[in-house]
DNA sequence: ACTAAAAACTGGTCTGACCAGAACGTACAT
DNA sequence: ATGTACGTTCTGGTCAGACCAGTTTTTAGT
């Protein structure tokens, strides 16, 4: 029995680093080891440790100066603690932010369908069955986490690092406004309104069916049915 | 005399090829230079290549198999040359463009306010000067070029990977679209609306003044203005 | 105690080497 | 001629050790 996908050192560090400064054991203006030090703890060579750094920077999670240390910086600590300047319940703001959704969603599910690996679809099923069967039984935070976490792992599965992370990013900023506009469609209705749960289906089988562009056309006007949900519930 | 930032050998093996794949010199699926030619070719030492080839990697233009050359993916160029499924000119994707649009000009005018460098401020202020003394004698294609370059500049000076990135994708991909936006409003209206040059001066302002709640909700009014423009020519 | 020289760092780059896996060619068997 | 097995060559990934140009820290001299 062997590992498919042994754990490299080099992938070991990079979670390790990253875990570091997400988490906050090193905060922005801190200076990381350095890439010697690194290469020693690690038994990595420097050249290899390099390259981690170099794509902590490129992330934009570090930043480097030639002379000095690698410091953090961590931009995307900036948004999840941003207090969402008080504007987070208002409808405008839901508004809004299932426009960038919508589109953001459909991308995700296009390359979702053309790149995901067979595992992937194989999870995707998975959490979808559980998704329907548990679909009664739920708190509204519950329901919203996990539909969630269904978008997320269609993300995932785009394999494309740009719309990951910036569903990401834009999940954990905006979270708290996606919940809004759940709560509310649920306040309206009582429960899911059934396109909801057909739209969830769509997508589901546009990309067990690998169809690219159904799968784009039906998680977009996912979005946009919640967003005409929202908009005449005022 | 000495330059401030001589552009290394480095910068522009990175340069090249990323031009090459966005000109489509090198297309999808077909394979690079090895490390090693192009290291022989630059001059520079294969490990100094890695991190080039790394970078486009992280970037998703190229990827690499061990054992296997490096191939161009560019999950760019999916987008450039992708038909947009025949709907292209019509209004309803258009205005879905502008709604991914709004969230995306907000969310970099927003961190340009705080993070852009004096240096990028300066050249804004540039372009925007630039832009208002041409306004009058320029083609529809030119004047959208020099829409877009500014909002671009913006974008870059967020400093924000996701959303450089983001912007980089979205306007390669959309620019036919926001196209076809200004031209409708041009069409409209023979000439820019004066809501537009005003909005444009806001943003403006709002960066000099490094206002960024102000700079973002300037720069999303702004493209939902134009928003509000294209649905009410239907 | 303050300053200036010097030593000990840092990241960036280079060289040259080895490995495992992919690609390709060649020679052999059909 | 076709097909298959094998071996060479090439690739990316990793490593070790070196130098440079800067920074930071220590040290020595005032």
């Amino acid at each position: 029995m062997l590992m498919k996908h042994t754990v490299s050192t080099k992938e070991q560090l990079c979670r390790y680093l990253k875990q570091k400064i997400l988490l906050g054991d090193i905060i922005p203006d801190q200076a990381l080891l350095s890439q010697r030090q690194l290469a020693a703890l690690t038994g990595l060579a420097r050249s290899t440790v390099r390259e981690v750094i170099q794509q902590l920077e490129l992330e934009g999670l570090i930043k480097t100066v030639p002379g000095g240390r690698s410091i953090c910086q961590n931009m995307m600590l900036d948004h999840i603690e941003m207090p969402l300047e008080g504007v987070g319940d208002n409808l405008d703001f839901q508004l809004q932010v299932l426009e960038a959704r919508a589109f953001l969603e459909g991308e995700a599910a296009y390359f979702a369908a053309l790149r995901a690996t067979d595992q992937q679809l194989h999870d995707i099923a998975e959490e979808f069955k559980r998704m329907q069967l548990r679909s009664k039984g739920l708190s509204t935070l519950d329901k919203a986490k996990a539909d969630l976490r269904f978008h997320m792992m269609i993300a995932e599965s785009s394999h494309h690092v740009l719309i990951t992370s910036f569903s990401q990013l834009f999940y954990n900023r905006y979270f708290n406004a996606i919940y809004g506009v759940l709560n509310n469609t649920l306040i309206k209705f009582g429960r899911y309104p059934d396109g909801i749960r057909m739209q969830h289906e769509q997508i589901y089988h546009a990309l067990q069916k690998r169809d690219a562009q159904k799968a784009r056309k039906a998680a977009r006007e996912h979005i946009l049915f919640t967003r005409k949900l929202l908009e005449g519930a005022d």
